[in-house]
DNA sequence: GGAGTTATTGGACAGATGCGCAATAGTGAA
DNA sequence: TTCACTATTGCGCATCTGTCCAATAACTCC
């Protein structure tokens, strides 16, 4: 393969064992499969990376930090905390259709047995909480969310959609991403006291929770 | 090892393979660690198991339901549809502290690459929103609850418990097991049209939802 | 007791894994 | 053009994996 830069090689090594780990998930991401993906040899990328797991923290850190920016942009282009709102949750229900939230399962449960990236889904988790919960305090401050704690009600939020998106990801389709995203948005205009609808874009009265299949 | 009858032996393995899982995690356990923890050869387990694969499904496909089985019992022995919640929740709350979430975790992570596997927690996880759907159906017949549709509301409810519940086994402490006990039951009255703090064992007018440490 | 059945053993097999290392080849400076 | 540097190779090593199989040992029935 071709001479690179140190830095662009690094960067070159980190994308490929991501679209491996999107691929075959991150316990199934061995070191001759991202060598294979680079279309280089397994020695090289230990020639820039110490361990395997190195590598696997940083390219699950990679993907999951531009994610959440990617959010925390769509976000910041609010006019309101309800329109900011709004925007968190396209934003949060589009990352699922990449299935990126397998990523977030495997994350979650290895976990436990890799501490650094335990560190590193922790951190990642609480700053998708904290991106919610500024929303809402904000949306009390100007009066328009009434919410008794805010930090208790992002972590509602926020586990709620993991919840749902969680069982679209896994079993396929006992629940749609269609009705995660609709049941999750009624949840947050419930415990921020909205006008019902207004997070799913129809008419006050009209509501209708869906059906299942 | 002692001979044993077939029905014992292989009640034996499964049971020691759920060790080895609780342990390791699922994608970790081996037949050679299975065969260490059970003090007989590997090529035994091979005797009464076809692969390691359906090994696996039935083991958490045991465990799993003897959770569900458990928390069904305690349920079907509540005098109302409250009270009947009210067990489920402690139940499902129980069934965390043995970090049996963490084999849930596993194979909601899993599940994407072993069908088997896939089925059996699709199976599980539609029966746990069903037990939760007959109490809040229950509950509107008799009038003490209020929801327009019980199969979204369970599966609200389901979702919230287990992201809540997700947080706890998969990062320790960005969210008390105390927490997600008394967030999901709050939600659970906000939901079902319920007195503040029913659920939750404290006088209405007093209601707290905790802070962040 | 002996014979047939089968639970159990221990290791062989092929393949995969993370990692290390000498050899090679491309690059930039003198 | 030459030389030092290092990105890159390709393979080797030790270990682990699931699966299979002949040999052995224990149990049951005659």
């Amino acid at each position: 393969m071709a001479r690179m830069t140190p830095e662009a090689r690094r960067e070159s090594i980190v994308a490929a064992t991501l679209a491996v780990m999107h691929r075959q998930g991150i316990a199934a991401t061995t070191v001759r499969d991202v060598a294979a993906a680079l279309g280089t040899s397994s020695g090289l990328i230990h020639h820039y990376v110490t361990s395997m797991d190195e590598l696997i923290t940083e390219a699950f850190e990679l993907a999951a930090t531009e994610d959440l920016e990617r959010a925390a942009a769509a976000v910041s282009g609010g006019t309101d905390p309800i329109d900011r709102l709004h925007r968190f949750f396209d934003s949060y229900t589009r990352a699922d259709d990449d299935s990126g939230m397998q990523l977030w399962l495997d994350a979650w449960a290895e976990a436990a047995r890799r501490p650094a990236l335990q560190r590193a889904s922790r951190r990642l988790n609480e700053a998708w909480q904290g991106l919610v919960c500024t929303i809402i305090t904000d949306g009390c401050s100007s009066g328009v969310m009434r919410c008794a704690d805010p930090q208790a009600a992002s972590w509602r939020l926020i586990s709620l959609l993991d919840g749902l998106t969680l069982q679209t990801v896994a079993h396929g389709d006992t629940v749609s991403v269609e009705q995660a995203a609709r049941w999750s948005r009624r949840a947050a205009e419930q415990e921020l006291g909205l006008e019902p609808g207004i997070l799913n874009g129809i008419e006050p009265g009209t509501l209708d929770s869906g059906r299942m299949h």
